[in-house]
DNA sequence: CACAATGCTATTTTATGTGTAGCATGATAC
DNA sequence: GTATCATGCTACACATAAAATAGCATTGTG
């Protein structure tokens, strides 16, 4: 599939608001779980795959792809690393962390442990 | 699919980090559609499907389902509402509107007036 | 009672994602 | 200099999820 742009019809929205085209962005698989990776530094594509589980590296690429497209992500020498897009982004999402664990212990009773070690 | 619930493997991580299981859950198609159209206040079934693009009834169903098992998105006699979760999840992911539209032109060179209109 | 809207479920088709194999390239080790 | 290893992918074949459409039971309205 192709990275979504804003502007045009990206997957399950016709309209091409920012905002959908983000979320198209952002909700395919693994693409939130690469940008929170990528946000201790930059990696090269293998350690990047054992990061994330062991990821296929068919997804990776595409994901990757998608994300350099959106100017998030860029390659360097050393392996891929955020752009400042990706940054400012980052700096958006990294209160999910937080926030999921919270909803981990309130929602599906974690406890303080469990919370710590994952 | 099933709901991903932390703890537990989801789908593309097997671990069950609190943050993998949201971004699972956020990342399948139109979850956060959804929770972004309920920002405005509660909706019913059919009003929901078609601030979201008339997104065929099979998915919203299961996009319920999945953020009512996550206690974001609770049903009432008005129909669907966030429930508290839900509110302050939105409350995370609103500054993504104001973000998407930056990047909308400054990286793909929308002009004010298409993205005030999107 | 006819008619329309709502809240879904079911079914088929298509798009995505998963898993695994493997290959070209460059860096070490001997 | 060649055997070995890690890296950065690409190429399948298979499984799963999403999209599109039809339609039905229920409730409300004239």
């Amino acid at each position: 599939m192709s990275a979504p742009v804003p502007g045009k019809p990206v997957r399950g929205s016709k309209t091409g608001v920012p905002i959908m085209a983000l979320f198209d962005l952002l909700g395919r698989t693994w693409a939130m779980g690469v940008v929170w990776q990528l946000q201790e530094g930059p990696c090269t594509f293998r350690s990047l795959q054992r990061k994330c589980e062991n990821i296929s590296p068919s997804i990776l690429n595409s994901r990757l792809k998608d994300l350099k497209e959106a100017a998030i992500v860029e390659r360097t020498l050393d392996g891929y690393r955020l752009t400042e897009w990706g940054e400012t982004l980052i700096a958006l999402l990294r209160p999910f962390g937080a926030w999921s664990r919270e909803w981990a212990q309130k929602v599906f009773a974690f406890t303080d442990s469990e919370v710590a070690q994952r």
